[in-house]
This record gives C-alpha cells, structure tokens and sequence, in this order.
DNA sequence: CGTGCTCCATACGGTATCGTATGGAAAGGA
DNA sequence: TCCTTTCCATACGATACCGTATGGAGCACG
C-alpha cells in the first residue's frame, strides 16, 4: 500500500511519478471500478496530480490500457511458472496449492482484475488475444504437473482445463453459505479435481491410483 | 429480433413503446458494452426515439437497472427450472444437456449478459443479492438432479458446485483450439462431472455405477 | 369542439472526461 | 549565470451524458 504520493506529505518533496507508478494506480482503479472506471482524471486524483503529468508518460489513454494489459500478462506469466514449480513427488499437493492460491477467498483482488481484464476482452480483439496467451501457459503449466502424475496428454489437457475453469467459475458464484462449510465442500471438489476419476466407460483401477 | 421501431418506418406509424421494449434494448446494450455501456441516450438512439421517452417510462437510470435485474432474475429462475426438468431415470442424459445449454459455444449472448451482471454484481451489493439468489436456485436444481442419482447431499452439493463453477469458468476461458477438439475435450470434462467420481479416500465401487 | 391523457421532442443547465496548448518550477550541466 | 531537460499545473475547446422543464401531436371521450 505504499502510494508514491502521500498526501500529507509537502508537494515541495514529492518523488517524481514515472509510467510504472502510473500503471500501478490502474491496476488498483479497475479492480474496484472495472475497465470502464479507468479515467485519467480520476487516476491523477489518486496520484495527487494532474491530467498533465499523465499526458508527459503517456500518449493517450489507450497508450496506458496496453501498458496495463503488457504488465499484468507478464505478472501472470511469472506468477505461474512460480505457482506450478514442483518439487518431484509432490505434483498432487502442488496442484491443490495452485487451487488455493488462485481462489477468490485467498485472492480477491487478483480475481476482481481478472474479471475486469476477461470482461474488457469480450469487446476488444487486442485483449481477448493476451487472455488467450495466459490461458495457454497456464493451462499448459496446469496439464505439466497432471502428466508429471502419469496422465495421458489427453486426460491431462482434459483435467487442467476442468481445474482453470472451476477456479474462475467459482470465483464468479455468490455462495450464500458458512465460510466453513465452503471450505470443506471446495476440499472436496479440489480432490476431485486432483484426483482420481473413473473414466466412464471403462473398468476401474487402470488409471486410478495414479497419484498415491 | 424484431425491433420495435423500424427506421425504415415513417415516424407518424410508430409502435408506442412500453417499459419492457426499453428493458429488452437494455439487456441487448449490456450484451455488448457491459453495464457501464447502459447509458439512456445511446438507448434512445437505437430505440428511434430520444430521452423524453425514457423519462416518461422510467424514473431515471437506477429505475432501469432494477428493472432489468428484476427482468433477468425471473428469466433465470424460469429457464433453469425449465432445464432441469428430468423425466424420471435420465437425469444424468438432463444433466449433460444443463452444461450443453449453458456452455458459451451454444449460448453466446446468455453468456456475455451473465458476465456482465456479475461484473456488476462485483461493486453494487443489490446486484449481488439477487445474483446470489440466482446461483443458489440454480445449485439446488443441479443438485436434484444429483440427488435423484443417489448421490448423498453433501456429494450432490459438491458436484452441482463443481458442474456449474466448470460452466462459467470455461466461458471466461479464451481457448486457441480447433472447435472439434474443444467439443472432445469438453465431452469428456462433462463426462467427470455427471458420472462417476472415486472418492479419494475411499474404495472404488460402492458410489460408482449410480448413473447407468 | 373541448378536454384530458399518453407518449415523445426539444431545449437547458450541470458534470465528467478527453486531449491539447502552454507556462512554470526544480535541478543539473556548460 | 544561463540554458536545457524533466515533470507537472493550468486553461481551453469539445464531447457525451444526466436529469428537468416544457411544449406538442395524436387519440379517446363527453
């Protein structure tokens, strides 16, 4: 929480702003207000300057939209690799941490910006392109540690694809329950997920004990 | 998608427009811009009128918001009572159908008007309530569904949360594949979530076979 | 014909925001 | 000291929108 610019402090002493301290401020405004809620003005507000400091760092507002959307892919992408860097024999209990680390009670500023950057992709191409690639590395991060597991391509694409999609969905829901007994009904699903599945045409036990 | 007002029609044979023409235009803007793209003028520009109709129809813009929440909160409610109406003895065959239905390859616009309340749903508490009514009408039918499976509760609970977590996750997923194989992939995602699941620490059998 | 009601057009004041133009303070080198 | 560069303030025109005030066309009805 540490603003450039404390308000109580002299304009005589202030730290010069720079584009990245800028980019920060976005990164907060769209959490609380959405794409849409990305103002200059409003922004400046924030930083406690004016409109003209932005226009020095920055051409336009679209200038500072890409700078946004550049920074959080990168974000992303290192914060995955980090996420699903497993040690051997322990891609279970690390897959279960990638569910616990991206869920919303755990996350909640991180998931309110995805929402408003997947929202923000479903009107503008240039977006929707950078959600794609971080979909990828991450789907692709998810599928490493179920064939690290012993999962065929195929299941583990099939099973890192349910796990993306389940943390994003729940992250969406309104669940109207104790803290507590989401906790245990979210466990659950997270064994599931991670665990084992009977293929539903085909006999148990091949593929079942495949992670311990 | 029949207009209510044809441009091509001379203004003297207009149809008088009511509440619901508004509403409906509403939910066709947000499909597009999302809720902070609602704004009356740009309504009244597609609606072939200007805002001294809005006005006379609506209070002022909240009284459209709440207006088109009520009318999207009944549609819902409607529809998913409508969906999970099993005849006895296929109720798995119903629950694939539920994903198939709410997937966003069959139901793009349902979808993008869904993201967009919950967006909303994400800074205006009114909004999440009803949301949060939504979502839990909406379990407790998959759950049925489940239930009538001879799934205990707590399982059914847990894989109606999963199964309708999946669904919108996967909608906010932006995924570079050929169609034919996102439908394969998907196919057997569905097939996880509505057949049979190994509980992970437990005997394979018992729960198994409940849905053939 | 006159009256009232329904539905919409027009005009207005006010706010928020964009991007530009331009001036100015601070700091460092020549 | 003077000049340049960096960084920001101020002022401006233009646009889009909100909500209000008010007038007016058309129709029903006595």
């Amino acid at each position: 929480m540490a603003t450039v610019n404390d308000p109580n402090r002299p304009p005589s002493e202030r730290t010069p702003l720079d584009r990245s301290a800028w980019i920060e401020a976005a990164i907060e405004l769209i959490a609380t207000e959405g794409i849409a809620g990305l103002r200059i003005e409003t922004l400046a507000r924030r930083l406690r300057v004016t409109k003209g400091s932005f226009y020095w760092h920055f051409r336009d507002r679209r200038s500072l939209q890409q700078a946004l959307l550049e920074h959080w892919r990168e974000g992303r992408i290192r914060d995955i690799h980090k996420q699903t860097r497993a040690l051997p024999g322990r891609e279970a209990e690390q897959l279960r941490h990638v569910i616990d680390v991206y869920s919303a009670s755990r996350n909640r500023k991180g998931i309110l910006i995805e929402l408003a950057i997947r929202e923000w992709a479903q009107r503008d191409p240039e977006v929707a392109e950078v959600v794609a690639e971080v979909d990828a590395i991450r789907l692709a991060c998810a599928r490493d540690l179920f064939l690290a597991l012993g999962l065929t391509e195929e299941e583990a694409t099939a099973r890192a694809t349910l796990l993306y999609a389940y943390v994003f969905g729940f992250s969406l829901m309104h669940v109207e329950r104790m803290p507590q007994e989401i906790e245990r009904l979210k466990t659950r699903i997270a064994g599931w997920i991670t665990g084992p599945v009977a293929e539903s045409g085909q006999e148990n036990g091949s593929k079942q004990g495949f992670f311990g």
